[in-house]
DNA sequence: CATGGGATTGACT
DNA sequence: GTCAATCCCATGC
């Protein structure tokens, strides 16, 4: 399957996030199916980037096609696809994936070795957890998701058409209206509150 | 220089 | 349901 070019996330963050959904993550021998996304944009207040560039937010505000990855409550690390024009600030976070290989790999890396019965669809069912589990860390912000080391990939023959749901979005305290959380209907990959 | 606040998670009452 | 963990950065003195 193919890496998504450049170009597919240079337009509308709107359209860019539910696309997404069915696409593949790649990092270090792991892989999943993206279930669960969000949109951000610099004209509405939960956006880092409405505040205008910082250091924090360069990477946003740069070419479609980078991972923006930043650090949570300090502790998570946050995948980030920028997309729209260089100077645009716009993401869309990857909020969920449903495990595909490396699965033994994620549970190591989440700590769930010795006991812990955990299933798959609890690896990466939210944004901490997807990065932890594919080993997704800071250093990677700023780098190419057509060239890796994260790596999206189009959606493969059985996720071409996906049934979509969409809700608000989750965690935020400003713009909580808007109706910019995408999910693939029904998926057990999908973090709580489901849609 | 000091302070406050998260695009979260997991453990606990 | 509530709450702490943990740290970079934005903001304000």
């Amino acid at each position: 399957m193919k890496a998504l070019a450049a170009d597919f996330y240079a337009r509308s963050v709107l359209e860019v996030a539910p696309e997404l959904i069915g696409c593949t993550v790649e990092h270090q021998g792991c892989s999943g199916v993206i279930v669960e996304t969000e949109a951000y944009h610099e004209t509405e207040p939960a956006c880092h980037a409405f505040k205008g560039l910082t250091p924090r937010t360069e990477v946003l505000f740069g070419k479609a096609g980078l991972a923006y990855v930043y650090r949570s409550y300090g502790i998570h690390a946050m995948l980030n696809a920028v997309c729209e024009d260089e100077g645009v600030g716009a993401a869309v976070l990857i909020r969920a994936l449903a495990p595909l290989e490396g699965i033994e790999q994620m549970r190591v890396r989440r700590g769930l070795i010795g006991g812990n019965p955990a299933r798959d669809a609890e690896l990466c069912s939210g944004p901490g957890k997807l990065t932890q589990a594919f080993g997704i860390w800071l250093d990677e912000n700023g780098t190419s998701l057509a060239r890796g080391p994260v790596r999206i990939r189009e959606r493969s023959a059985s996720w071409r058409e996906p049934e979509i749901a969409i809700g608000t979005r989750i965690g935020i305290t400003h713009a909580v209206e808007l109706p910019w959380r995408f999910a693939a209907a029904g998926d057990p990959n999908v973090s709580r509150p489901r849609i």
